[in-house]
DNA sequence: TCTGGGGTCCTAGGACCC
DNA sequence: TCTGGGGTCCTAGGACCC
């Protein structure tokens, strides 16, 4: 079997320190961060909050807010029912501060904490604007990891100004649970020996990739926490998931070799929108498209994109998801071809009523990057891509991810 | 809770190739 | 002619995550 396998000479996996660092309710701080009078106070950042807007749904909901029982992905008449708008109802404490999203503002100061990340560790992977791996095997040792981990989130708070938990394991699955397990401002180490005994109680839904559909059909099967799962014949799991159920049995046993490494470049570029209800008339759904065709088409631009693939999607009630796609003989960047090509693919659904009409490129290659294979250029125009690739400093507008050219702050007290 | 927006990975079937 | 086996690419859909 394929437990405990390693190449020889391979790092011993389970030697590993890494921390998963997850910025608390995120867009909710950084607008605390701003504005000191939502510090404390139930904040709900989202979509469609605005005058004369009709959909939208949470991004973010701080932890007081949450009490109330508002949440992501919940739609904004929902959220409005459970507290309404602070502006409207100046004197009760049942109500909230709803601001829209401010994305750039929020990318900038994450910016700040992945700064300080890329100082404290030697090999950071940045899964999303809130939430970073870091392997620090080499920069601490288990028997003070708890101090060190105390240190990231003193360093954040303290020069960013917002709160983040922290997870410290052996591995990032583990590390990723933990981070979970005591939010918001949580710190929770867990060492080798103790991973089985932390995880093992766990409801399987903490184990990622364990959403609502997969809970319920692991509960069928009589699985309702980590260590059911662990326990779990691997086969009957492949039977049922394919290889999902292989990857959620090790997870769930804490075994996870993946390294930490930093992110690829992305796979592909969309934007969708949403109707206000059905919308039938398909030359509306048409327009719309044609309009998120041009901004995908400008994003790949600027990211130095060029596409292969380019695709529609068109949900239709109740909440059916149609996706289309076409491949093109070769790469490109030609924006009159996106609209043109989404605009055929529409096609099929001219009459249908539509609530939601979505525009994406894929199959990418990066245009710095074949430059710089075929050697030809001698500008030093380096990579960036939103994931990173800390080449030597160049970053475009894109997303300014200092190369850590200057890194090792040191941590002298640990 | 009747549903926003931007992503990732996996799977399955069909076409096509050797 | 009666039907093997391996592989790749493409499309569509599903589940999940933040």
């Amino acid at each position: 079997m394929a437990t405990g396998e390693r190449l020889p000479g391979a790092p011993d996996p389970t030697e590993r320190i890494v921390l998963h660092v997850d910025m608390d309710c995120f867009y909710a701080s950084c607008e605390r961060k701003r504005e000191a009078a939502l510090r404390g106070e139930p904040v709900v950042v989202g979509m469609g909050y605005e005058a004369g807007e009709t959909v939208g749904a949470v991004a973010t909901a701080s932890y007081e807010a949450r009490e109330y029982g508002v949440e992501s992905a919940q739609a904004i008449s929902s959220a409005l029912e459970r507290l309404p708008r602070r502006a409207a109802h100046p004197n009760d404490p049942e109500s909230a501060f709803y601001r829209p999203v401010d994305l750039d503002y929020y990318e900038d100061v994450a910016a700040d904490v992945k700064a300080i990340l890329h100082d404290l560790a030697d090999t950071v992977r940045e899964v999303s604007i809130d939430e970073a791996y870091l392997d620090v095997t080499e920069r601490t040792d288990w028997s003070v990891a708890e101090g060190f981990a105390r240190h990231v989130k003193q360093r954040i708070d303290r020069e960013v100004g917002v709160p983040a938990s922290v997870g410290v394991a052996p591995n990032m699955s583990t590390a990723k649970i933990a981070s979970d397990h005591d939010k918001p401002d949580g710190l929770v180490v867990v060492p080798p020996e103790s991973v089985a005994a932390f995880l093992a109680p766990l409801d399987v839904a903490a184990v990622h990739g364990v959403g609502p559909i997969r809970a319920r059909e692991l509960a069928e099967m009589g699985i309702e926490t980590a260590g059911d799962l662990a326990d779990a014949d691997p086969y009957a799991l492949v039977d049922r998931f394919g290889e999902r159920g292989r990857e959620l049995h090790e997870r769930a046993s804490g075994r996870d070799d993946r390294p930490v490494e930093p992110k690829g470049d992305p796979k592909s570029f969309s934007r969708e929108s949403a109707f206000d209800g059905a919308v039938e008339d398909h030359d509306s759904v048409v327009e719309r498209a044609l309009a998120l065709a041009d901004a995908v088409a400008e994003r790949a631009t600027h990211e130095n994109a060029l596409y292969r693939t380019i695709g529609v999607k068109v949900v239709v009630p109740p909440y059916d998801i149609n996706t289309r796609a076409r491949s093109l003989p070769g790469p490109v960047d030609e924006p009159d071809l996106v609209r043109d090509v989404a605009a055929e693919l529409l096609a099929e659904f001219d009459g249908a009523p539509v609530r939601k009409v979505g525009v994406r490129v894929s199959n990418l290659s990066f245009t710095a990057n074949e430059q710089a294979k075929l050697g030809g250029f001698a500008d030093a125009t380096a990579r960036d891509g939103t994931g990173n690739e800390s080449a030597d400093g160049a970053s475009d507008g894109g997303g300014p991810e200092d190369g850590d050219g200057d890194a090792q702050a040191s941590l002298g007290d640990f």
